[in-house]
RNA sequence: GACUCAGUAGCUCAGUUGGUAGAGCACAUCCCUUUUAAGGAUGGGGUCCUGGGUCCGAGCCCCAGCUGGGUCACCA
């Protein structure tokens, strides 16, 4: 990047940088710098009675600097916090020469600068709990102002709260509003908690395929990509969950994995493209122990995070504590319409849907029809944690049939704050059957629904080996993680959410300037001024240009030698 | 995909029938020195998202586009 491209507080930083260099100052250093302590220990354990605490080494990002001639404060800010630091000049410098503190501490660093610093620790008469610097060494330079964010009681000032600036540049994000960090740890903590629970239970955590030959195991528009040297298509997985059966079918009894799934579908508050879900199978159980399960899972994660079970989304108290409330699909869509729809056919059910107001059309089977007056009458209103279950077969081409209605399967999904958390089955396992709901999901498919699944015979071949009865659960962890920290947007709950790229306006090689004789600083102004295309120079009349250029060099004070009017006619031509 | 709101200094934001582009913080210079977002004074800093149009004149009005937010649709 030319100079002339830069703000002038990135100049001045990097003119501090070069000063740094000359006084034989490595902005850059190499070696490891070994801290002892973190501010949050400082903070939580500093005593002032004993006083512990007296020989700290602490290194962070420098946040805030109060300037006071002789003496000076600042913030460093660590990965668990922020700490003041007190540097006064004549300890810093006990000799005639002055230069690391006037020149390099007040003058030379700048807020996000790293530095590292050793001292101890004392309260000053404000009663703030700061460092006592002996000595400072400069760790990294920032040559790019940070947003400033200040806070006073609970208030902030200037927040920086642009979400495309915030998402696009995640690490800005961190660095200055501290909360943001909070919901990351949440959700690593999260997702540890789940993964000690299935350990402890002696199951086994798997790695299965992201491309996929075939993408099974969900309904949904997936990804292609092309392998080049097989020369077929391969897909982004939409989902694991054939990959983990066969696991079952090769003898593990227990297998989890937390995946990434990508759908390419739309991107909303409440779907990213590439999404995690935690997938789980268990041999010699059905959907009630699944049931019972997932109840424990998440009342345990909850505990852990807020170290209670009722918790605040948006301008609702969720209470997590189990056991959670079970219903039928029939009985939620009666308990919500007032109407049976148990013994209803295809027909019957889409005057139900024109009756109660529901969209519908005629590529709607029975189970789609269902499916649409539950999610237009019921989800939206169980806000408490919910298993709604026995879902209707034709929605459920992977899960097996009730035992005691052959119309419904043995599936729940767990409805939290008026949405989907969960989805769990008694795992179909009868091959001949499932090869039939392949095939009809075929046939809906050629029928015109577009979200119908692909068939995959090996799966197939699979179960006819035999696979233990078994129940799975899927659980969306971005959406779990957006319930456990009262996020709004998905994107809140991922550190680098799918955006689209930024856009840089085309611009020409400046060997093409240089071709038409253009000297390098010239081009640099050129482009400066917004000239970015040859075509767009050629546009411009020349007496125009030359007067323009002048204008710029005198206005910004490049100290250029102005071209000749014939130079830039000649440039031009 | 539809509708809608927004885009102005490094950050947060003002900007009056359409008439010389503003504030706070940040930055620079100087003064002061134990401060709690902000000590004082002075100063520098702008492609008003982009491209068209209307107009004597556009940050402002009109059209198109880009990027983002919100609502809805879609999302087993």
């Amino acid at each position: 990047m030319s100079n002339i491209e830069l703000s002038e507080q990135e100049l001045i930083r990097r003119g501090s940088l070069q000063k740094l260099r000359d006084l034989g100052i490595n902005p850059y250093p190499a070696n490891e710098f070994k801290v002892n302590v973190t501010a949050n220990q400082i903070l939580t354990t500093f005593n002032p009675e004993i006083p512990n605490l007296q020989e700290v080494v602490f290194a962070g990002r420098l946040m805030g600097q109060r300037i006071m001639g002789k003496a000076s404060f600042g913030e460093l800010q660590d990965e668990t916090g922020r700490i003041q630091i007190y540097i006064s000049r004549d300890e810093i410098c006990p000799g005639e020469d002055k230069t690391l503190y006037n020149e390099v501490f007040k003058k030379l660093l700048d807020i996000g600068d790293i530095i590292g610093v050793n001292g101890y620790v004392f309260i000053t008469q404000m009663g703030e709990t700061t460092i006592h610097v002996k000595n400072f060494v400069l760790l990294s330079k920032s040559i790019r102002p940070l947003p400033i964010v200040k806070e006073k009681e609970g208030k902030t000032f200037d927040a920086f709260t642009d979400p495309e600036q915030r998402y696009r540049q995640r690490y800005l994000d961190l660095i200055v509003n501290p909360h943001v960090k909070e919901v990351f740890l949440k959700r690593t903590k999260m997702i540890n908690q789940m993964r000690e629970m299935f350990n402890e239970r002696g199951y086994v955590e798997v790695e299965t395929p992201i491309l996929q030959p075939i993408p099974g195991g969900a309904a949904a528009r997936p990804f292609v990509t092309h392998h080049n040297a097989l020369n077929m298509p391969l897909y982004l997985r939409v989902a694991n969950e054939l990959y983990l059966k066969r696991l079952i079918v090769g003898g593990f009894e227990g297998v989890y994995e937390f995946s990434k799934d990508f759908r390419n579908e739309g991107m909303d508050r409440t779907h990213n493209p590439e999404f995690t879900v935690m997938e789980i199978y268990v041999a010699y159980k059905d959907y009630n122990w699944m049931m019972d399960f997932t109840e424990e899972m998440i009342e345990r994660v909850a505990l852990a995070l807020h170290g209670k079970t009722s918790i605040t989304v948006g301008d609702k108290e969720i209470d997590f504590k189990r056991p959670y409330k079970r219903i039928t699909m029939f009985d939620a869509i009666k308990e919500y319409t007032g109407i049976d729809i148990s013994e209803m056919d295809e027909n019957a059910l889409r005057e139900v849907c024109l009756k109660i107001g529901v969209d519908c059309d005629n590529t709607m089977g029975k189970g789609k029809l269902i499916d649409e007056i539950f999610g237009a009458k019921c989800e939206g209103n169980y806000i408490q944690p919910t298993f709604v279950t026995d879902y209707p077969v034709e929605m459920s081409p992977l899960c097996k049939k009730h035992r005691n209605n052959p119309e419904l399967t043995e599936r729940f999904e767990l409805m939290v704050n008026g949405k989907e958390l969960c989805n769990a089955y008694s795992e179909l396992n009868d091959p001949i059957d499932q090869l039939d709901r392949f095939q009809e999901q075929l046939r809906l498919s050629e029928k015109g629904d577009n979200e119908a699944m692909f068939i995959d015979m090996d799966f197939v071949r699979a179960l006819e080996y035999g696979m233990p009865p078994t129940s799975g659960m899927g659980i969306g962890i971005d959406r779990l993680t957006m319930l456990m920290t009262n996020s709004v947007s998905i994107q809140d709950v991922l550190l680098f959410p799918q955006m689209k790229p930024e856009k840089r306006a085309e611009e020409d090689p400046i060997e093409k300037y240089l071709e038409l004789g253009i000297p390098t600083e010239w081009v640099e102004v050129l482009m400066k001024m917004g000239y970015k295309k040859i075509s767009q120079l050629k546009e411009v009349k020349p007496g125009k240009l030359f007067n323009d250029l002048c204008g710029f060099n005198k206005k910004n004070q490049l100290g250029l030698s102005n071209p000749a009017a014939n130079d830039v006619t000649q440039w031009l031509n």
